[in-house]
DNA sequence: CAGGATCCTTTACGATACTG
DNA sequence: CAGTATCGTAAAGGATCCTG
């Protein structure tokens, strides 16, 4: 019955809410965390390494994330000048801050992969 | 040049990378994340209290990602035999075990917020 | 090799009205 | 109140071919 501790309660809640959009803003997109846990665990990549890396991701969908990681300074992207054109793609020191989060990602599926099995693509 | 080295990495990085696909398979959606953030910080929630909380879903897309969340055992429905019909989710003990990744996301966007600012729903 | 352009299919998502 | 039903749009995703 207390109201003011509800209305207190649902202030952070809200404020924590927002961390969790700017957040998800950032990761939006089914591939994003992928890029960057390869790039976590593999260093430097080139564009096929990751084609083949990440299963399931097309050409499209891996350009159009890739450009937006990079336009938010998570990833860099660097031409060398060969003679078929070489990309190399890592993370910044921003993109390495996401370590802890996607550390935590990749640990919670192992742990309990077998407690949840449902995905949501069947008929 | 060491092939062998380049092999063993490729191997860890496809299992990590299969530890990232365990948890966004259960974490897909645009809002499934929201609702469990919420139901950590203010316990148990309605349905209209989650719908108020959580800017920007509406009554159908917090129905279905509740029932996503309730078939894989994370939240907990309890039906109140109220007049009008009264119902309650909480996190179930599995679900409470995504405390830390859910509050590295929201220290994630607390703290970096200011660093990157693109969305990518724009014209 | 690293991607862009194009076309097409499917899914996600949303607004509103309605029901037990 | 707690949802379901219905309809409609926008975005995601995929296949293929093309270019520097």
């Amino acid at each position: 019955m207390n109201k003011d501790k509800i209305q207190e309660q649902n202030t952070l809640c809200r404020s924590r809410i927002l961390g969790i959009k700017d957040t998800t803003d950032v990761l939006s997109g089914k591939w994003k965390i992928f890029i960057l846990g390869s790039l976590l665990v593999m260093g430097k990549m080139r564009f096929m390494e990751l084609l083949n890396t990440i299963d399931g991701i097309g050409r499209k969908m891996l350009a159009k994330e890739l450009d937006d990681l990079e336009i938010n300074g998570l990833i860099s992207r660097t031409e060398l000048k060969t003679k078929p054109l070489t990309v190399v793609y890592e993370l910044t020191e921003l993109g390495k801050t996401l370590k802890n989060l996607i550390n935590e990602v990749i640990e919670w599926g192992e742990k309990y992969r077998d407690h949840s099995l449902k995905q949501f693509h069947n008929p």
